[in-house]
DNA sequence: ACCAGGAAGTCATACGTATGACGGCAAGGA
DNA sequence: TCCTTGCCGTCATACGTATGACTTCCTGGT
C-alpha cells in the first residue's frame, strides 16, 4: 500500500467535523470570491459598501456580478455573531387580535425597515405553560438576541416580569409606548387626557350634565389617565354628575354593565365609554331598553377602531394615532441605540365627532 | 527598558482585532466553564442535554449552578451559525389590521413554541419602496435565515414574487394556508365550500329564493371558492335567482354596492356577503332604505370577526377556525422540516346562526 | 536614484457554539 | 501483572463574516 494519502486532501487536523453538510449548500462569500477572482475579504468590503479607496470600481463590479450569478445572500447568523448585533427589536403588545396593535406594528416595522432593522412581535398574553427552563420568555421566543424592546400598552411591572428573569434588564434599550411618562428610559404616548377633555367639552357644549362611565376592569396607564381626565373635565362645571360601571373587555359584559347605568332612576343622558368595544355594548343595552341613539342617549367611545364606523349610528370617539405611535416609538428606540437620548413624546389624540352624540332629550 | 512584554499577554498573532468590545459583555459558555471548573465543551454538552454517559451528575449540577449564577443565555447567533438552522419560520399574511390573522399568528406561534420554534410575521402589504438592493424582501425583513415559510391567504404568484428573487425558491419548506389545495408543497385550508353550502341551506330553509351577493374586488382562492359554492348550492333549487355586486374591502364601499342591489326592482330578500365587513356595509345600506333586518331583509356574513357580534342584530355568519388554521399549518410545516410529508388538510367552517336571518317578508 | 505616500488588495484572526475523535483513569477479567 | 472496557471529560476544529494590520505596486516629488 503506497503511502500516498488522497491527492487533494487538506491537512485535516485531528478533528475536522462539519455539521450536517446538506447536498445543496448556499453560496458563501468565499464562493463569490473564488468566482470573482478576489479574496473573501474583498467581497465583504464590497458588500459593506466600504471602499472609499480600498477597492477599485472594476473589482466592485466583478464582485457584484459574481454575487448576482450565484444568488449570494449573506449569512445573517454569521454577521450577527461577528458584529454582536442583530438589528432586531422586540415589540411587546397585549394582544394581536386587536387591530390597534396591528397598526402599531405596521408603523414600527416601517420605521425600522428604513434603518434596516426588523421587528419581532410578541403578544404578551400567550400562555406560556409549555415553556422550558431555563431559557424561556420572549427572548427565547424571539430566538435571537435582541437589540432593543418596544413595549406597547404594557405595565412596567408586567414587562419586567416578562423580561426580568432572563433578559438583561437594566442594560437593554427599552421604549415604552402608550404608558406612564417618566417611567422607564423613554416613552412615547398619546395625550389621551387632551382627547378626553375635548370629548367631554363636546358633550358639555351639547348640554349634557348627567354622565355614565363605562370603563374596563383591567388596569393600565391609559385607562387611569382617561378616568382622571374625565373627572378633571367635569370638576370645573357645576351641576354635573357621573356614575361609573366597570366591565370586562367584551361586548356582552359591557352591555350588562351599561344596563345597570341605564336602569338607574337618574338615568344619565350620555355614556362615556373608555373604548369602542365597550361603546358597542352600550349600544346593545340602549336598544334593549328602547332608547334611541343619539336622540335619547348619547354614547361615545375611544380609540377609533374599525367597529366605530360599523356601528349605527357611527360612533363619536377619540382617534388614537396607532400607526404613528409605532413609528415614533421605533424612532426613539433607534435613537437610543445610537446613543442619543430621545425625549419623551406625546402624540395628539383627535376628537372625531360622528352620529352618536346629540343634545340631551328635553326634561320630562 | 526590559524586554518583558505584558505579563499574561497571549501570543497575539499579527491580527487580533475584536470588534466593539462593550464594557458590559454578556457571559459566554466559556465563562460558565471557568466558574464551574470544567471545559467549554462540557458546558455545551450539558446544555444540549446530551449526557447519557458523557457527563456525571455532579458536573451537570455544577454547570447548571454556574449558568444560573452568571445568568448565562446562549448566544443564538453562534448556535445558528454552528447548526445551520435558525428554528425560525416566516408567517406571511395579507395584513395585520385584520384580527383574523392575529388569531392565525397566535395559533402558529403556540404550535411553534412547543417545538422550540419561533415565528416572525410579515404583512405582505408593507410598501417596500424604501428597501435596498440586493438583499431586500421578507428575508431581509426577517433579518435571519428562515427554516420555512407559512403563507396565509396569499396567492402563490404573489408569494413567489415576494420570495422568488432572493429566497431559495424551490428548496424552502413552505406550507400554504387558506389557499388552493394541490398548489404548492402542502396546504391547510378551510372548507369554505361546506360552510357556504350550510349557509345557503339555512336561507333556503327559511324560504328565500331571491339573493343578492356582495363580494370583494380582490381575488383569492377563498373568495372564488365561496362564490362557486354559492352557485352550486343554488343550482339544485328551482326558482332561485341571484345578483352579484363587487366592492372594495371597506364598509362604505360595501354600503354603496349594497344599495345598487337593494334599489333593483326585483329586490333580493337576502344578502349573502363574503365577509363580515361587507355585511356591515349591507346593514348600513338597509338602514338608509328603511329596511329592517331581519324582518325585511336577511343579511349574512363570513369569517365571524368581532364585529359580527357588535352589529345589531348580531350577524349570522360562518365561523372560520383561524387559530386552528395557524396551529395545524405550523404542525404541517414542522412535519415538513422533519422530512415527513404532511398531507393536505381541510378544516371545518361552522355556520353560526344569529339574529340577522329570518323568513322573507310576505309577498306584496 | 530614492523614498514618501497613496491605492488596491490580501492575511489572519475572532465572534460563541457544537461535536467527533481522542485521552486519562478506575474496575474487573485473564 | 497486564489488558480490556466503560466512564468522564477535554481537544481541536469549523460554521461565515468583518476588519485592523500588513503587503505590494505604482506614481510623483526632490
Amino acid at each position: 500500500m503506497p503511502p500516498t494519502g488522497s491527492p487533494a486532501e487538506p491537512p485535516a487536523g485531528p478533528a475536522d467535523h462539519r455539521p450536517g453538510k446538506t447536498p445543496e449548500t448556499r453560496p458563501t462569500s468565499k464562493d463569490v470570491a473564488r468566482l470573482a477572482g478576489v479574496s473573501q475579504s474583498t467581497v465583504s468590503l464590497v458588500h459593506a459598501g466600504k471602499w472609499p479607496g480600498r477597492v477599485s470600481e472594476r473589482t466592485v463590479r466583478a464582485v457584484n456580478e459574481a454575487s448576482a450569478a450565484l444568488g449570494y445572500r449573506p449569512n445573517q447568523a454569521a454577521r450577527h455573531l461577528r458584529l454582536g448585533t442583530t438589528r432586531t427589536v422586540l415589540l411587546v403588545v397585549p394582544a394581536l387580535t386587536n387591530p390597534f396593535f396591528g397598526a402599531v406594528h405596521t408603523g414600527a416595522s416601517e420605521a425600522a425597515a428604513r434603518r434596516d432593522f426588523s421587528v419581532v412581535i410578541y403578544p404578551s398574553r400567550i400562555e406560556a405553560g409549555t415553556e422550558r427552563a431555563p431559557f424561556a420568555s420572549p427572548f427565547a421566543a424571539a430566538h435571537t438576541a435582541l437589540d432593543g424592546v418596544l413595549a406597547s400598552s404594557t405595565a412596567v411591572e408586567t414587562l419586567s416580569e416578562l423580561l426580568g428573569s432572563t433578559g438583561p434588564g437594566p442594560g437593554l434599550p427599552l421604549v415604552m409606548l402608550d404608558s406612564e411618562p417618566g417611567v422607564g428610559p423613554a416613552t412615547v404616548n398619546v395625550d389621551v387626557a387632551a382627547g378626553m377633555r375635548d370629548l367631554v367639552g363636546h358633550l358639555l357644549d351639547l348640554g349634557h350634565r348627567d354622565f355614565g362611565r363605562l370603563t374596563p376592569h383591567i388596569d393600565g396607564w391609559t385607562f387611569t389617565a382617561r378616568e382622571n381626565a374625565f373627572r378633571t373635565a367635569l370638576a370645573g362645571v357645576p351641576g354635573t354628575r357621573s356614575t361609573r360601571a366597570r366591565t370586562h373587555f367584551t361586548v356582552h359584559d359591557a352591555a350588562e354593565a351599561a344596563l345597570t347605568l341605564l336602569d338607574r332612576p337618574d338615568r344619565p343622558t350620555a355614556l362615556v365609554c373608555d373604548d369602542d368595544v365597550l361603546a358597542a355594548g352600550a349600544y346593545k343595552a340602549a336598544r334593549q331598553r328602547g332608547l334611541r341613539i343619539p336622540e335619547d342617549l348619547s354614547v361615545t367611545g375611544f380609540d377609533d377602531l374599525i367597529i366605530a364606523t360599523v356601528m349605527d349610528p357611527e360612533l363619536t370617539t377619540v382617534r388614537l394615532p396607532a400607526h404613528r405611535l409605532g413609528a415614533d416609538g421605533m424612532s426613539a428606540l433607534l435613537d437610543l441605540l445610537d446613543g442619543r437620548r430621545p425625549q419623551d413624546q406625546s402624540l395628539p389624540a383627535e376628537l372625531t365627532v360622528r352620529g352618536s352624540t346629540a343634545p340631551p332629550p328635553a326634561r320630562t
